[in-house]
DNA sequence: TTGTATGCGTTATCAT
DNA sequence: ATGATAACGCATACAA
């Protein structure tokens, strides 16, 4: 039934070595015409060579694991599509594992990845501690961080700039002259989260504007929880917030369903700026000015620094910060934004 | 450096069989005083089975490899978690394939997962001829078509009903006393687009209402096609349509955008309903109301078909045609659309 | 109840 | 330039 590649040996009159030297173009040299009748048995007996086999004997096998948090989080989805991209360009397979923000199905997932000799896991922390890491570190198999930092040295990581960005946006909401600014902040547990939130502070404290705790919400990431953290925040009859910094673009949509459904008009009523730029935040009501996150460069990174260590197992593990940038559209009440088709380009959408 | 069975044998005076014994629970039995000794050495190796070799011995991998033809697309990303949560639930890891609506490169994520001795195939056609389908044949490995019907006998498939649903959404812009009414269709290369326009023009005919060429786009789905078609449609001078048909919550999110642009109220000027029931539709401005399809059952029954074909390789290849339900918001205009709240708790959002 | 031995399909080393 | 052969790590039929 399953053609091997004895058969095609056979068939072609060669010892099956040579069918892998014609086949994998080394690493020895083979005679022309032996090539053509090995390559003609190939042909007639549609022959494929049998990948676990062949991991099996060179202990490689041209795969990575990714595990993500959380798979219906569009951000996470752009992410891992991303680093898709790069390993598909380096000629990897990848492997991935949807977390659903669960500390033991993360777990289970690396387990899993190991155990099928993955060449290397791309991990994006779910939130809370990260269980898994002494089992990847004792597997001696590269792997790399990717946006939510952890605390351990000889790590390879890739992530943004975070508090800066997150300082950016605030600033920029305060030079709209917004002065009482409130903040849809992400879970506590997360590093990006955490982050963002000490960014914004900081913007504010520079400018001598003050943060009082009732105008922070600590919410999960996901637009519903977005929603109801701006339901609560503007709902009530107290004098509003004129300005609103926003952890996430998706918790943003749910923020601008919100104001949607109380009234109140955004920009002029409330200024918002989020982070992420995700492909929809060009396409909400208002458009999202937000910060926007490199996701190429996040893929190239990641798997970049997964094929380093791969390449060289003593290489220091490098961590990479990137810069987030400024994508300016409508939430933020600028006087010209760019139209919607140039916010398309920016990298927006493919 | 790795420690292999031979390894954990040695340490607790058994042969490395015995060792397999205690650690798959079979196929025979081990003495308790034993199993303890060898439970013990694997204990303090940390010793790990190979997968790859184990693969290559049982001829399975509990691998399923998944082909999307575009990850960018929240619909396949969608369809995409729903199959991972199947396959997880079922002890199957996933290899996901993006082929960027791209026909060579969806063919060489189907090669690839074929010689990496995937037990199963889960595939989402792209758009155009599928090339990849004759290796799939030959592969002998078991296989499923899912969204995108493909014009075989033979072939496992789980499709959802494109036509019925497309003609119930038209219909209910009908209903709404909408007569002048266009639609944004999807590329006319594929079969769910061909379907929901031919559902749609069903609707219309049996109500008697013309559906002129000049009201129909056929753009790729994208957020931006649908933009750029309703820009396209309603940036005229000349009459506008009442009422808008879109063959994906994509395009219709596009269109939205180009309504706020133009200042066509929605769904006063026009009503909108679409198809797919994406997380996203329950947050655009007006929430869309649309077709939603059934993204568990797609996933449970895609991986279902696959096990049932590697359980019984001589099974009829079954194709489950699941129904789409009408999840009414406020693009059409219904009087009393849901609160927001409960459309969310409509399974939109997890 | 346990040890021995063979094979899974490949790659790579060693002779020829 | 090519043929034989030994691993790779595991699972299992068979002998003990």
């Amino acid at each position: 039934m399953v053609v091997r590649r004895r058969d095609v040996a056979e068939l072609a009159g060669v010892s099956p070595a040579v069918v892998s030297y014609v086949l994998n173009g080394g690493p020895r040299g083979v005679a022309p015409e032996t090539k053509e009748r090995v390559l003609a048995a190939v042909q007639q007996l549609n022959y494929r060579p049998n990948g676990i086999a062949r991991s099996l004997r060179i202990n490689r096998t041209m795969t990575l694991g990714l595990v993500i948090p959380d798979a219906s989080n569009p951000f996470f989805a752009e992410l891992a599509r991303a680093l898709e991209e790069a390993a598909f360009a380096a000629g990897y397979t990848v492997l991935v594992g949807n977390a659903t923000d669960n500390e033991e199905r993360q777990t289970a997932y690396v387990r899993t990845f190991l155990q099928r000799q993955v060449d290397g896991v791309l991990l994006v922390p779910a939130h809370g501690p990260v269980a898994c890491l002494p089992e990847l570190q004792a597997s001696k198999k590269p792997w790399v961080v990717l946006d939510r930092r952890v605390d351990l040295d000889d790590v390879a990581q890739v992530l943004v700039d975070n508090r800066g960005g997150a300082a950016e946006g605030t600033r920029h909401l305060l030079a709209h002259g917004r002065r009482r600014i409130a903040c849809v902040a992400g879970p506590r547990d997360v590093m990006p989260s955490q982050d963002r939130t000490a960014g914004c502070r900081a913007a504010l404290a520079e400018a001598g504007v003050r943060l009082p705790a009732s105008l922070v919400r600590h919410v999960p990431f996901g637009r519903r929880a977005g929603y109801l953290a701006a339901m609560d925040l503007f709902g009530a009859t107290r004098r509003r917030p004129d300005a609103l910094f926003v952890a996430s673009d998706e918790q943003a949509v749910g923020a601008l369903r919100a104001f949607a459904e109380l009234g109140v008009a955004c920009p002029d009523d409330v200024a918002v700026v989020s982070f992420d730029g995700i492909a929809d935040a060009a396409y909400s009501f208002p458009p999202l000015t937000t910060m926007t996150q490199p996701f190429g460069r996040l893929g190239q990174e990641g798997v970049g620094h997964l094929l380093a260590r791969m390449a060289d197992q003593a290489a220091e593990p490098e961590v990479s910060v990137l810069p987030v940038s400024l994508a300016v559209r409508e939430t933020c009440g600028c006087e010209n934004p760019p139209a919607h088709t140039s916010a398309d380009a920016n990298g927006q959408e493919r």
